[in-house]
DNA sequence: CTAGGGTTAG
């Protein structure tokens, strides 16, 4: 566009800022800004709260504070993307207040706040909002209904779960892909499998996407299904689903569940082999799958020709495993790196005091 | 033309 002599306008801006907000460039998006005051277009108010939303997406708070505060004449969409930046960015004291100096509150204002206490983890909190959404503010809608379910997951609380479900189905909210994942998730997190996988099977085939998948295979993992698990993942290749990083951790805590050595290390070996680069907890799935299953020193060796750094779980499961299987010269070199590692790990220095009982 | 949601975490 711009080789070809075009001049972007004030419609052009708001989607270029958008972009630099999804990439989380910021450098791209301050540049932006530049061109944005240098062609006479700051005071438009889509592209200011365009702007707000770009410098909250990098983490840059004072800089989407600094575009809102400049601002004379703010409307909904200003509040709220300053609401979600700071909700975004964990601070939810200052969410808070932003949200009580609101005069108008719409669903994405209520929303924003509650999934800012989910994602800092303050289910109960989430909660309260969201029963006094009920009596005070809009109808919640699936996007609202999405942050609820996740913190009734988070909570274990089932009963309350149930009742979000038939408040969807109630209320006529579109299902989405998304509601349905958490929905997945919700039960399975709960410990109601049979209503995750029945929640699952609803959805058909050819619309599933990586994440319900992931959801319902972790969600078998964690609860010891790991054959069905295996199973899921098998189905899951066969619809074509291309697997991700995360579905090839839900695979190995299946098999560090099921005390599969053999099966984990296939997975372990196919996500390399399908060009994904195994993280830290990928690494410590391994050693988790290796030291409950007494190869103790293969573990440590895994460990030891590792590309990264050890981490504490990593240890800690590899700790674990040597306490189990009662080899105590090797607890001792593991335990005394985790303390290194990690001097504020008192489980793991309790399971360690164990050895020298 | 601008703002909100899902999968890992022993």
């Amino acid at each position: 566009m711009q080789q070809l002599g075009v001049a972007p306008n004030y419609l052009t801006y708001p989607f270029l800022v958008k972009a630099s907000a999804r990439l989380s460039n910021q450098e791209s998006g301050v540049s932006l800004h530049a061109q944005i005051i240098k062609t006479g277009h700051e005071s438009d108010i889509f592209i200011q709260n365009s702007l707000i939303h770009m410098y909250a997406s990098c983490g840059n708070i004072i800089g989407a504070h600094k575009v809102f505060d400049s601002m004379q004449g703010k409307n909904l969409v200003s509040w709220n993307s300053m609401l979600d930046g700071y909700a975004k960015c964990g601070d939810m004291v200052l969410a808070h207040k932003v949200f009580e100096s609101m005069q108008d509150r719409d669903v994405r204002s209520w929303s924003s706040l509650i999934d800012g206490y989910v994602k800092a983890g303050e289910y109960r909190e989430a909660m309260a909002i969201f029963e006094k959404m009920q009596v005070v503010g809009p109808k919640s809608n699936e996007v609202t209904m999405v942050s609820v379910l996740s913190a009734c997951a988070h909570l274990g609380a089932l009963e309350k779960g149930r009742m979000m479900h038939k408040y969807i189905v109630n209320n006529g909210l579109p299902m989405t892909m998304v509601l349905q994942t958490s929905l997945v998730d919700m039960y399975a997190k709960c410990g109601a499998i049979e209503d995750a996988l029945f929640v699952f099977r609803g959805v058909s085939k050819s619309q599933t996407d990586v994440f319900i998948w992931n959801a319902i295979i972790g969600g078998l993992a964690t609860h010891g299904l790991v054959e069905e698990s295996l199973k899921l993942f098998k189905e899951m290749q066969m619809v074509g689903i291309r697997s991700d990083e995360i579905t090839y951790l839900c695979l190995l805590a299946a098999c560090a569940h099921g005390g599969l050595v053999k099966e984990a290390w296939y997975f372990f070996e196919s996500l390399v082999k399908c060009g994904m680069t195994p993280t830290s907890e990928h690494y410590a799935c391994m050693v988790d799958v290796l030291a409950r299953a007494g190869q103790l020193t293969a573990a440590y060796q895994f460990i030891c020709q590792m590309p990264i750094e050890p981490t504490a779980p990593m240890l800690g499961a590899l700790l674990s495993g040597c306490i189990n299987h009662r080899n105590l010269d090797l607890a001792e070199i593991v335990g005394k790196k985790l303390i290194e590692l990690d001097p504020n790990n008192d489980g793991r220095y309790i399971g360690l005091s164990n050895v020298y009982a």
